[in-house]
DNA sequence: GCTGCGGCCTAACGATCGTTAGGTTGGGAG
DNA sequence: CTCCCAACCTAACGATCGTTAGGCCGCAGC
């Protein structure tokens, strides 16, 4: 049997109304009501409203910045110096996180907003580290000229906001399960930078 | 001199604050404040807040459609029929209405599930033919294989979601401008299909 | 059998929400 | 000079917001 705290309900639903109808669009009551409570009875399990989202938005970066360091660990050790490698190794554990959670990721890339000035300015960091892992990669890859000459902020933005667009369109189904999406996702992020046979032909 | 009504500065306003805080996260007193009038005052040019998300979101849907609509009939009569041309066509377009005006593009993106139920329906139906062209020419260029063989629907998803993200990043700099940009996306854009190479070593 | 406690309750607080009602002002048109 | 009308005002409505205070209940451990 699956052990499941109260608090992780509480944070499964909030998660799920949150992705729905957004942090200010969810009142305290909303989430009771989900759970079959008082609004008043969830104080017990948490502090404030912002402490449940915070609690949601620092573990699903916590989980988005875990699998993109095993994604850059774990490859085989001549796998880690190609660039198309490595770039589909961090798209791969993206969106791996997205669709394993969609509605906590949702929360996490749509909602951080709403978090109080410091701790909105600590995830804005962390996305930044984040993103910044992309953009490196990209460069060593245009540097080495296995990929398109390509501004690395741009195309490292291009390809994080299309993997993050996920939660707006993708539910599970039988069409396209996770394994083909995170296939077909790799697929198109490699190729919007024109790797692959690049690699194979270089000067 | 630009003649500006008093309506449109209110809708200036709001998409500001909708885009900053979203539509739940702003009143419409902060609306007011903005515009150093009180919130009551501004009923007498604005039927309802909701009224005033729709005046956004359903002026922003149009200016979309209109600017796909040019893009597939202005281009010359022999490039319509190269699936590339018609896709970079589009995505320039889509790029242009976003930076022309990335506070009300935004608003249109994220805050139209804000609507009452039959807007919101509207707006769904209207966004999903807007994404079937983008579909349609994704599949038309792979069946005629100057595209990778990919799933059209997932490959429009991915697209769209990159061009709308940059709502989520892009600011206008010197370093980057809205024209650099659009190259930069529809470069990325036809990447990612792997069009471009592919047309001209056709079988 | 008593204690502790997780879990939930009712009642209420001050603040803020979207919205309505009714009144005042200032400048342009006849 | 008068009238009109857009623009804005103050005051207030009922509803809902996040949150606190204080109490009740059932069950596990000593």
């Amino acid at each position: 049997m699956v052990e499941t705290t109260r608090r992780q309900e509480i944070e499964d639903v909030a998660s799920s109304l949150f992705h729905e109808h957004g942090y200010s669009g969810t009142s305290v009551r909303d989430i009771a009501r989900a759970l079959d409570i008082q609004g008043a009875s969830l104080y017990a399990h948490v502090a404030s409203k912002q402490d449940l989202l915070w609690s949601i938005v620092d573990g699903t970066a916590a989980r988005f910045e875990a699998a993109a360091d095993a994604a850059t660990i774990n490859a085989e050790p001549e796998a880690a110096e190609v660039p198309a490698e490595r770039l589909a190794a961090l798209v791969r554990a993206h969106v791996g996180i997205v669709t394993d959670d969609i509605e906590r990721a949702s929360v996490f890339i749509h909602e951080w907003r709403s978090l109080s000035t410091e701790r909105r300015a600590e995830i804005a960091g962390r996305r930044d580290a984040y993103e910044q892992r992309f953009r490196e990669v990209i460069a060593d890859g245009v540097g080495a000229a296995s990929f398109a000459p390509v501004d690395p902020v741009a195309a490292a933005a291009y390809l994080l906001t299309a993997l993050n667009g996920l939660v707006a369109w993708y539910r599970p189904d039988r069409r396209l399960d996770p394994a083909a999406l995170a296939d077909a996702y790799v697929q198109l992020s490699l190729q919007a930078l024109d790797a692959g046979m690049r690699a194979e032909v270089p000067g």
